[in-house]
DNA sequence: ACAATATCGTTCGGTAGCGAACGACATCGC
DNA sequence: GCGATGTCGTTCGCTACCGAACGATATTGT
């Protein structure tokens, strides 16, 4: 979403506000929510950018490879299905995430016992090895990205959030 | 991030950090930090895709390209440099967007009149209109989505969203 | 039993998304 | 006035990411 509706000035923030209102003029315009909306998506671009960057890519994986790796480094083998659901992703994604992780040999697919149709996922001995070396620094700057905000302010925006994520759920 | 980490049931949320202290074992592991990160990340990508499923889908376009027409629709023409960064993608990305966008014949590049190496980017007529159609009820769903938010609640949210940002800003 | 139905993971086509390398053009220093 | 340096947009290789369609396997109803 457009720069300005991220702006620190408050100045250019009401023009921003005045030139969207120029264009699409609406009574009921809500320009509270699109700045919400706006710097929920800004926010999350700009974190994870920086955690690839500053993390991630000296260990050749992307943000979803490493979220994948956590899930299985924490919780154990898991079957596709709740994988991608833990994840954030969908089934046809994981399948190229896995791949990905398997090549690289940090993943391992393996059948289910019972049921032809599942897939157990289990992270390998150097799967657990690369998240734990990786985790203390990722947790490191999580920190420092949330280093402007007092541990109110994190609970807060965590709630907030959560807030906004059960509408989604409950809305659809 | 794993879906625990945004679980309304605050035992299950207790669970979760019980399960990663469990593996990550460090006096300084900041939690609270974890879940920010984790949330913001989350409620970006289910507000995201929610705005593709229900309003832009219908128009054939992706989010990016939305932002762009967005972007263009209301400070008009722009060259490549600012509009990529006013949409907070890169230059090679926009590229592509552009490409997509310039097939629908929404949008139209055009040399710059002085400067060789600049492209200037603008909307089509069709570009303006379908942009047009599309804001209202785009806006409407930002305001579903923060529905259950007080007007305190987004503009504090939109606060520290920026905080965030300003850290990030800076810190690099 | 056994067809209808549901649920898996994968495939496919399309759109992003990044960083690095590249070639075209501009500008600065002298 | 012309090389060194900087700044454009594009290209390239890679990783994601989604929804729909698909084939294989399970389950359910009768």
């Amino acid at each position: 979403m457009p720069g300005a509706f991220s702006s620190d000035d408050e100045v250019e923030l009401r023009q921003a506000e005045r030139d969207v209102n120029a264009v699409f003029i609406d009574e009921s315009f809500d320009f509270e929510a699109l700045l919400a909306v706006s710097n929920v998506f800004r926010a999350a671009t700009a974190v994870r950018s920086h955690m690839e960057r500053e993390v991630l890519a000296r260990h050749q994986l992307g943000w979803s490879a490493f979220v994948v790796l956590f899930v299985l480094r924490v919780w154990g083998p898991k079957q596709s299905n709740e994988l991608a659901s833990e994840a954030g992703i969908t089934g046809g994604t994981l399948t190229g995430v896995l791949n990905t992780l398997e090549r690289r040999g940090l993943v391992k697919r393996a059948e289910h016992p019972t049921d032809g149709r599942r897939l157990v996922v289990s992270p390998t001995a150097k799967g657990r090895r690369t998240i734990d070396e990786i985790m203390p620094v990722f947790n490191q700057h999580e920190a420092i990205v949330t280093s402007g905000l007092t541990g109110d302010d994190r609970t807060q925006l965590a709630r907030l959030l959560r807030t906004v994520l059960r509408t989604l759920d409950t809305e659809v």
